[in-house]
DNA sequence: AACAACCTCAACCGCATCAGA
DNA sequence: GTCTGATGCGGTTGAGGTTGT
């Protein structure tokens, strides 16, 4: 029986059917390779009866001859609710380019500010793009982003602050899609837009950051 | 039309960290 | 305190699609 193409396989014209069914080979080896539909919807139901977690379980419970690893990562990226795909606006682009030249590449936090946004889809979308427009860029004035705050070891620290600051900003926002932060439950109370906005800074120049630490 | 080069993105891998026994 | 399994993260790979010649 041919394997059930996923959406995404459909779409992609991927053929899982080689490549994925000889991986599964007499040894008890697991499953790689593209997801089938069929996998998909098995894992779906697994995770809706027993919640995302014990991915090990949730795998060998669907039956689907996966690792738990490859479980979770496939919820998180594709099966998980809410998930936003393709056409990142302008907007979120903006956000990513801020996140990254504070943060580095720290995926998972950048996606965090991102409401649907995966970490792997973010990664792939600079890797293939903004890295790019960022290096035409740096061609134009030289020197890159991350050089930043690989080589200034007060921005390293900062970075700690501001990724606490963001799991506490991403735990509050968790319901709230909107740039400017809920802060009824908090005593911060800023713009986001505005916190995130270093178009105007020197990368280097992050003294307004040590009067953050202050406040 | 055919081919090559480049691009995109899903998925894998290895490592670090966390949590429970 | 130590060990072990689970989880999370970032880097990398490779298949398929797209574009250019």
């Amino acid at each position: 029986m041919a394997p059930i193409l996923s959406h995404d396989s459909m779409k992609r014209g991927v053929k899982p059917l080689e490549k994925s069914v000889n991986m599964i080979t007499t040894k008890k080896e697991v499953n790689k390779g593209a997801w089938t539909a069929e996998e998909d919807r098995k894992l779906a139901e697994v995770i809706a009866a027993h919640g995302p977690k014990r991915w090990k379980t949730i795998a060998v419970k669907a039956g689907i001859n996966r690792c738990g690893k490859s479980c979770r990562l496939r919820w998180m990226n594709y099966l998980r609710p809410n998930i936003k795909r393709g056409n990142i606006s302008d907007q979120e682009e903006d956000l990513i380019l801020r996140l990254h030249k504070l943060l580095g590449n720290r995926w998972s936090l950048i996606a965090g500010r991102l409401p649907g946004r995966t970490d792997n889809e973010i990664k792939n979308y600079w890797n293939s793009r903004l890295s790019k427009k960022i290096n035409q860029k740096g061609m134009q004035s030289g020197g890159s982003p991350r050089e930043g705050i690989i080589n200034n070891p007060k921005a390293e620290g900062i970075t700690k602050v501001v990724e606490k600051v963001s799991i506490q900003m991403v735990n509050e926002e968790s319901n709230n899609t909107s740039t400017n932060i809920g802060c009824e439950h908090s005593n911060i109370g800023f713009n986001v837009d505005e916190f995130f906005d270093f178009s105007n800074e020197d990368p280097l120049n992050l003294e307004w950051m040590s009067n953050f630490l202050e406040f």
